[in-house]
DNA sequence: GCCGTTTTCGGCCCGACTGTTTTCAGTCG
């Protein structure tokens, strides 16, 4: 018996499905149909087993995905396997997988290295570039043996997407440097980093001049270059000592719009809205929209989309989820803003594991012009954290007494993150609970039970009359062990149901609910908190990156509760709070 | 392989750059 086959797992073997066909040179729309069911897969808001086995819904309802995918779909859900992917290994070996990850080695390429020299491995290309056999190739060269060999260092560095605030820092030192050449009139930053994806592959830098070459020669000087790998008349590409890869692309005034709207992407929007244009008899590329002849925009982005009568979508939402629907329904929500955040209700003290005390958590609370915050230190359970025994939470609470008559202008909510124990129930009993303002849930331990009593665990946390939030129901480390294990769906109903808050944890680093969680917390009419769990002043500061997930999610001022102020927030959370 | 205001066939987004050619294919975004 095989084990819950997830999203991504199918996303994966139809992207490996997709780089073999193209690899068999097979039709391109045929590839593009398996890349964009693995994307669908990848982006849907609950599993495809769950979808799969709702005797109401069908597979083929997804858009992009028909019987055929749908059959395929089905398969490796019931047995885990594919074959179709079978098949194709017994004509291609898996590891031409590999040659197509060499940046400049595409389908074709390896496909030609594979039929004349036999090539199955990055060790076997790696010899026959050092034996000057790949430069004898047809369509081949020294260039090109060059740059395999260099690519192939760069093979295990690349790829490797950074998280955002990491390239925000980069992206930041970049437009300083830009600024100080004379010859631009705008500029910003375009692709994964202006849609504000959790993490970013490379960075792309629009410029708005009519000096390209002035403008590349400054990029050119910018400290932290490493390499330049391609300059042409309006595009450069360049790799920085850490092997992030920037793309920087000179456009005129003309142009600028219709090139930020293309460079920022995704892929996908981008393709859904040619497709759009194309119906109404435009065209539209990086130059502009265009009428035949006749360009009718492209100065400015909102124009762009407003010669397609669409709105001009936040980047966030750029990612061909809902966003068409939703303009096509006059449905666009309002994203919530980070300046319409109002309290924090997730951080520790040196009570437990914080480093900054209960007086200095509080005044940058109030320096970031947070109305509340709930002090919510570890209960008895988190030992490691010297977790707070019912005696000391009180003697917290006395302290928070005290500060309350010296500090004015915050709300300090009597608060405590309280552990859901291995086999159920609460860190604390029912009567100190009930003397908090707000209790927030988590799990620390027993994070490898299966799914159903992970489950339950926090069903029965949810139900319990004293709690206010469920912590992180999904959350994991990128680059990190995997997440526990537990069905979203059946934690986000529960809180709807029992008006409880869905913790969405702010730090970068956390990819909590992510896109995919907000979507369904939306779409069962949870109220989701963003919280920084911030264990230092600084710490605080990561709300910014919770709101960006947020926004991606399609969450609006109404969907998050801690944009609501403290008094109409205790009322939605019913009596349960004092 | 998917899809339908060109609806069951015949389309499917578009351009820059590179290296190899000697007019263009492959790769990338």
């Amino acid at each position: 018996m095989h084990n819950a086959v997830t999203n991504d797992q199918i996303a994966d073997v139809l992207d490996q499905v997709a780089d073999l066909l193209e690899f068999e040179a097979a039709n391109p729309f045929r590839i593009r149909a398996y890349r964009n069911g693995s994307r669908i897969a990848r982006d849907l808001t609950e599993s495809l087993a769950t979808l799969s086995a709702d005797p109401e819904r069908q597979l083929t309802d997804l858009p992009g995905i028909g019987k055929d995918l749908a059959e395929k779909m089905d398969t490796l859900l019931t047995t885990g396997r594919l074959p179709l992917l079978e098949e194709i290994f017994e004509r291609v070996p898996q590891s031409v997988l590999s040659l197509m990850r060499i940046p400049g080695l595409g389908p074709k390429k390896a496909s030609v290295l594979y039929r004349e020299l036999g090539i199955t491995t990055l060790a076997a290309l790696k010899a026959a570039c050092e034996a000057d056999q790949v430069r004898a190739l047809k369509g081949f060269g020294t260039k090109t043996e060059e740059a395999i060999l260099a690519g192939m260092e760069l093979a295990a560095a690349a790829g490797e997407r950074i998280y955002w605030a990491d390239a925000d820092r980069i992206a930041t030192q970049l437009l300083s440097h830009m600024k100080s050449c004379p010859t631009i009139e705008q500029m910003q930053m375009a692709g994964s980093y202006r849609r504000r994806r959790e993490t970013v592959g490379d960075l792309d830098l629009l410029v708005d001049s009519e000096d390209a070459t002035k403008v590349m020669d400054h990029f050119g000087r910018f400290s932290e270059i490493k390499s330049v790998t391609g300059r042409g008349e309006t595009k450069m590409s360049v790799r920085l000592e850490s092997s992030l890869a920037i793309d920087l692309r000179v456009v005129s005034t003309d142009s600028f719009g219709a090139a930020l709207q293309y460079f920022t992407g995704s892929k996908a929007h981008n393709v859904r809205l040619r497709g759009m244009a194309k119906a109404r008899k435009l065209k539209i590329n990086e130059y502009g929209v265009f009428a035949g002849e006749k360009k009718i925009a492209g100065r400015t982005e909102s124009g762009v989309y407003t010669a397609l009568e669409l709105p001009c979508f936040p980047p966030e939402l750029r990612e061909d989820r809902e966003e068409f629907d939703w303009a096509a329904n006059g449905a666009m929500p309002e994203l919530v803003d980070l300046s319409d955040i109002r309290g924090d209700l997730h951080m520790h003290t040196t009570a437990t594991d914080g480093k900054c005390t209960l007086r200095e958590m509080v005044e940058a609370a109030k320096d970031r012009q947070l109305q509340y915050i709930a002090i919510t230190d570890h209960s008895q359970r988190v030992t490691m954290a010297r977790g707070l025994n019912p005696d000391r939470l009180r003697r917290q609470w006395r302290e928070i007494d005290k500060l309350r008559k010296e500090v004015d202008g915050i709300t300090i909510l009597k608060g405590i993150e309280c552990d859901i124990l291995e086999k159920g129930g609460l860190d604390l009993p029912d009567d100190v609970l009930a003397e908090a303002d707000y209790v927030v849930c988590s799990i620390h331990y027993g994070q490898n039970q299966p799914r159903k009593q992970i489950t339950d665990r926090m069903l029965e946390a949810i139900e319990h009359p004293y709690t206010s939030a469920i912590a992180h129901p999904t959350g994991r480390l990128i680059n990190r062990r995997k997440p526990y294990d537990v069905d979203l769906e059946a934690v986000l109903r529960a809180a709807a149901e029992h008006k409880k808050l869905l913790e969405l944890n702010a730090h970068p680093s956390r990819l909590d609910l992510d896109d995919i969680g907000c979507a369904s917390a939306r779409s069962h009419g949870a109220q989701v908190v963003i919280a920084t769990d911030a264990h230092t002043i600084v710490g605080l500061d990561v709300m910014r990156y919770g709101v960006m997930q947020a926004r991606r999610g399609g969450l609006t001022k109404k969907d998050v509760a801690n944009s609501r102020s403290w008094d109409d927030l205790k009322k939605w959370l019913g009596g349960r709070t004092r």
